[in-house]
DNA sequence: ACCGTACATCTTGTTCAACAATCCTTCAAT
DNA sequence: ATTGAAGGATTGTTGAACAAGATGTACGGT
């Protein structure tokens, strides 16, 4: 008869922990914070009271600073010593900076195309179809969602959680910046055939092509954005 | 007489103002504990406890939980759920991803050398003069502070402060690997000379070479590093 | 020996209340 | 208009308290 608990076995097994795992009060604030503030709830510039929130929420504030902190860590808030929490202001620096990184991160993960793992190429593709498919159907936000979801899944060809991670959050960041921007429509219906250029690119393992592509899209992506993004407020106020 | 202050009497404030700002304790503690995890006061695997740190740093429990969540997002820490916090134990799927980052980054970063601030390259040569002399004087642990400052110089070469600051968190980590090896002489003597052959490439503004040498580098570096580290401890169980 | 249970114990997760330090607002005075 | 001083509000930090989960140990059954 069988000896015991295999390597499969004890695999698969570790596959289910995530479903199971029971997250702290703190996560889980953290993680309601952090959609709600990339979803555009609070604007840039509100300051998280912790009394309001830690109310609204029903937690206390010791807990709720330990979800600020975090979010402040990760830049989907910043901390001013005394003064309190506040949803960041994002400068045409940071939109500048931002770019940097992806054209470092998704141009060089890009450029992997060739050596990339089958599903991760397939996850590409499957971001442009979601993103055609929304497009086709006027779902203009869903179109950015899509179109965030295809970098997110150009970062992956990588195959490095870390460079998932590092590239989750520059992309939250972004999402605050969309957020500020007119409607969606006129940002990312160019940019749908262009993903599908990349990624047919990818598909057939050219890297240098699909990296040359996705790097003039992140230059053009930049330009515009900078032309219509004005900081709301400067930095110190009236 | 003069009006008053000018922009440029501002900017010449703005740059002390780093100087006062009076960082919380809980910042305060967050520092110190990274410092003593990233120098291996702490063994992989140590339990951090919440009472005894307390109590040895004089702080409270919640402002010591405030420190934990946040070196627990940049991994020099790992929680498990009414279990505590503990020094991570890397596993060699670590080492592999870290190094993967690693040539995202820094090969990216040093494709760029042709178009980077003269003082970014000179950074990078002075990493490397401070390395040979350390390496000449036998001091050896200094050698791998100033190999671990030439990395970080040569990310910097893509001027953007995300990119250094990710860097900084990766290199932070290697640190932990680092200290599970035998002496660093072995490690770091031989590497000592190829920053001097990238540095010099990069002085010269050749990204293509730099970067074609770093990989190299860094791809001996990971095989060397993963021929002699065994995790400490499997994962679970005595 | 092996397994499961029950119990005692320890540690963490979370809340609450309190106080000091700091910032913001208001208002008066020059 | 600028400065100074009071007052209120918010954050920074602490200490104590309790619930919930994890660990360790002893006991009984097989």
């Amino acid at each position: 008869m069988p000896a015991g608990i295999t390597e499969q076995m004890a695999s698969a097994l570790a596959r289910d922990r995530s479903g199971l795992v029971h997250a702290s009060t703190a996560d889980r604030v953290t993680e309601l914070l952090r959609t709600h503030i990339m979803e555009g709830l609070f604007p840039p510039g509100t300051r998280l009271s912790e009394e309001v929130i830690g109310q609204a929420l029903g937690v206390s504030r010791n807990t709720l600073r330990e979800a600020f902190r975090l979010l402040c860590h990760e830049r989907l808030a910043v901390h001013q010593m005394n003064r309190g929490i506040f949803v960041p202001v994002l400068s045409r620096a940071d939109v500048t900076d931002i770019y940097a990184l992806r054209r470092l991160v998704e141009g060089g993960a890009a450029r992997m195309a060739g050596s990339a793992a089958m599903t991760a190429r397939l996850a590409v593709r499957a971001a442009v179809d979601a993103a055609e498919t929304a497009a086709a159907a006027g779902r203009w936000f869903e179109v950015r969602t899509a179109d965030l979801l295809f970098h997110q899944a150009v970062a992956a060809l990588a195959g490095s959680p870390r460079v998932d991670e590092l590239m989750r959050r520059a992309l939250a960041e972004l999402r605050l910046i969309f957020h500020a921007m007119a409607d969606p429509e006129q940002f990312h219906a160019p940019y749908v055939a262009r993903n599908r250029v990349i990624a047919e690119s990818i598909m057939l393992g050219d890297g240098e092509a699909a990296e040359k592509e996705l790097l003039a899209y992140l230059a053009d992506a930049e330009r515009q954005l900078l032309a219509v993004y004005q900081v709301p407020a400067p930095d110190s106020g009236p």
